[in-house]
DNA sequence: TAATAAAATTAGGCAAGACTAATTTTATTT
DNA sequence: AAATAAAATTAGTCTTGCCTAATTTTATTA
């Protein structure tokens, strides 16, 4: 007769590569919006049926990671958070080695890094951290989580949200996309670039931009929602 | 009607992680010896058994990696030669990265490097290989090979095969192993270190070394076998 | 409130890559 | 050559992580 199959729960301190993959996507939309998390922005975000996704959250759920209530939707839990903050660390660790070390551009070190900041070994992330001298922002500018969890800031503004005549400093791109990188890339913007809000067009706003002084352009609205920016 | 399910067979040049153990596996057991490569060989060298392997030597064939046959054993085609060694490629240029730059111990890489050496890019390995000043060997002594395929000279003398009296340098180690580089670090043995046979003891051919013309140790056979030499 | 749309969930299935157990083939000994 | 041992193979199972299709639940709208 079986009294007990299992009388506690040990933690799981190994995580797939899925499992650590949608930890960071949960992640990244807890920290991206205030907003409720369900299994179908996980899925959309993922490319992932929701069926999965709904399979995903009882294995975290399992391993204590997340907790799930239908109201509140997704939460992490400390754990949870504590895991999901040591991948993003590596993965912005790995892009700045990608980009200042081995000379990649700044359009493609997102999707290698997608997969070395898989790599598991306890020592790794603050070796490299080192071997870097700390950096502070990724590529990006996104903060690098430190060995202790804690970040610098994150910018929230975005070029959009600039009042007409007014200045910025590009602080992050909101997107790490190849496209949308190539075309800050094509016009002069990166981590740093000084831009001027001359105009937003009423019609679609569409904003009418000064970069660094010199040129003058009109971008989206899409673009101008991600940029982020420092004033 | 069907007529025709496949007309050709492209050549899948993505391969899973499992596919690209199998592969370096058998092109280690290919280098190490001329021996027939078996089933048997193949599951012992990665711990797993015979029927998985079955299976995977199906699935290589079908991707014309390797051929085999019964009394030939498992061989690689020119196709799987050239995948295996840019595995090999880029596990043992990320042991030199682990190690020098990265200020990790001998005993440690391999591991690590187990898993860096399946990240997929396609100028990953040469951009990492001119970062470290292009490498001929690896921390063990073995060489790294080229962009082209080509590498340096393989050593294949073992302290086992000196003559009494004799002298060499350690070249490289032909076990990686936790335990067996710890020990040789507690010998102060390392790659470049010079040695001198002393004597041979007949009854279990038991090693006298002098290392480095000081000390004076003796050493197993088992051990002499494991440690590559040039004379 | 009833009808409709959207979201979540369940059920069932599939491929990869491992396993065990049973069987067949090949090699080695008497 | 027959008996035995070892190696190879087959058959069937399991887990992970995904899928589709059907169903149920929840939210929105008329
Ligand atoms: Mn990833
Ligand atoms: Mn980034
Ligand atoms: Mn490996
Ligand atoms: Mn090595």
């Amino acid at each position: 007769m079986l009294f007990c199959l299992c009388l506690y729960n040990p933690i799981n301190y190994m995580h797939t590569l899925s499992e650590e993959n949608y930890l960071k996507c949960i992640y990244r939309l807890w920290q991206d919006k205030g907003l409720k998390i369900t299994p179908t922005a996980i899925a959309e975000s993922l490319g992932n049926n929701p069926a999965s996704v709904v399979d995903m959250i009882r294995k975290l759920t399992d391993k204590q990671l997340i907790n799930y209530d239908k109201k509140k939707g997704v939460e992490l839990t400390a754990q949870g958070q504590k895991d999901a903050t040591l991948i993003v660390r590596r993965h912005r660790l790995w892009e700045v080695f990608l980009l200042e070390k081995l000379g990649y551009d700044w359009d493609e070190i997102h999707d290698i890094a997608e997969e070395m900041e898989h790599i598991k070994d306890a020592s790794l992330a603050d070796r490299l951290d080192k071997f870097l001298g700390f950096p502070e922002y990724d590529p990006h500018g996104d903060p690098i989580p430190k060995a202790n969890g804690k970040m610098a800031k994150r910018y929230s503004t975005t070029l959009a949200d600039l009042k007409t005549g007014g200045y910025c400093r590009v602080a992050a791109v909101k997107d790490t996309t190849s496209s949308f990188l190539q075309y800050l890339q094509k016009l002069n913007i990166s981590i740093g670039t000084k831009i001027q809000l001359i105009e937003k067009i009423p019609f679609d706003s569409s904003l009418v931009i000064s970069i660094d002084g010199n040129e003058r352009t009109t971008v989206s609205q899409k673009f101008g929602e991600s940029v982020l920016i420092d004033m």
